[in-house]
DNA sequence: TGGTCCGGTCGATCTCGTCCACCTGTTGAG
DNA sequence: CTCAACAGGTGGACGAGATCGACCGGACCA
């Protein structure tokens, strides 16, 4: 994990479908040293995939809300995780330190639909209560921020 | 916006690095079919960008917090945008509907920095109070949900 | 000194991306 | 009914990119 592969992480992470030839140029490696490195940060866990942004509102998607979660003192976050996690509408779930130990962020295509979602959620076994907020606007969302030089070790590599 | 182009989204959504020729392979077409579709989506804003998905704890964002943001009465929500929106360690942004009106997604590396953060947001003009809450863990982020048919009218293309 | 490992280059080959000409089915006007 | 215009797809050609194996040089260590 040196400079060049920050480099290469920073230009993947804001054009994920930059070519290996291209990522080379930016480096000045050739490309298959690019595609060696890039291979071994896939392997190494440090790249997990590469995904299209969408717009969520051109699928389909208009309504995006946050869905916070209090558990009641009974809970299996096992089991709730595992609920959870069968809801396509849940793009991300989070484990929270506070009385809302989940926040979960949903997208659906109209109000009914999150109504729907939200009596889902709030019948799953530990869950005591629900509280939903609706996101107005998205003012930005997944904006990567540039690695800075690896000051602190993280044993990775 | 037909049932090939969902294909296609669903696709580069989950794999954002696939080949043209294997898309077209996948959806029943051929390559230049294909890629005249991906431009007119790009072209269309239903495709935004491309990114590779990376580990934040193996580049050194190992501390994921939540900031909400009460504003007082006179705020000026423009500028407070633009002032939030040149902090690099806010990934995302919403806009909610609530006393807590945005609602940030943070990383950095250290909770010195963390607590740096929130002091610099606390500090914007139009901001009253700031509660901020530690994940504890990520069960998952970013996770596309599969486009269903467009059985409701969006206006695209 | 010599062996080994790591990471890079180079060259060959195959696949992919991209452009262009052509084909087909649909639509709408005369 | 016929014909022109158009959208969207196919197929071929050619340049660029991906990928593999062979080789090279410096660091490290016995």
């Amino acid at each position: 994990m040196d400079e060049i592969d920050r480099t290469i992480v920073n230009l993947l992470r804001t054009a994920g479908r930059t070519s290996y030839a291209e990522l080379a140029r930016r480096v000045g490696l050739t490309a298959p040293s690019v595609q060696d490195r890039v291979t071994k940060l896939e392997k190494n866990g440090v790249i997990t995939g590469y995904q299209a942004a969408i717009d969520p509102e051109s699928i389909g998607l208009g309504i995006t809300a946050l869905i916070g979660i209090i558990p009641d003192s009974s809970a299996d976050h096992v089991r709730i995780c595992d609920r959870l996690r069968a809801i396509p509408q849940i793009e991300s779930c989070y484990f929270l330190a506070g009385v809302e130990c989940y926040q979960l962020k949903v997208r659906v295509p109209k109000m009914a639909d999150l109504e729907q979602l939200i009596h889902r959620v709030g019948a799953i076994d530990g869950v005591a209560q629900t509280r939903t907020t609706i996101t107005l606007s998205t003012k930005w969302e997944d904006r990567p921020q540039p690695i800075t030089t690896g000051e602190s070790e993280h044993g990775i590599d």
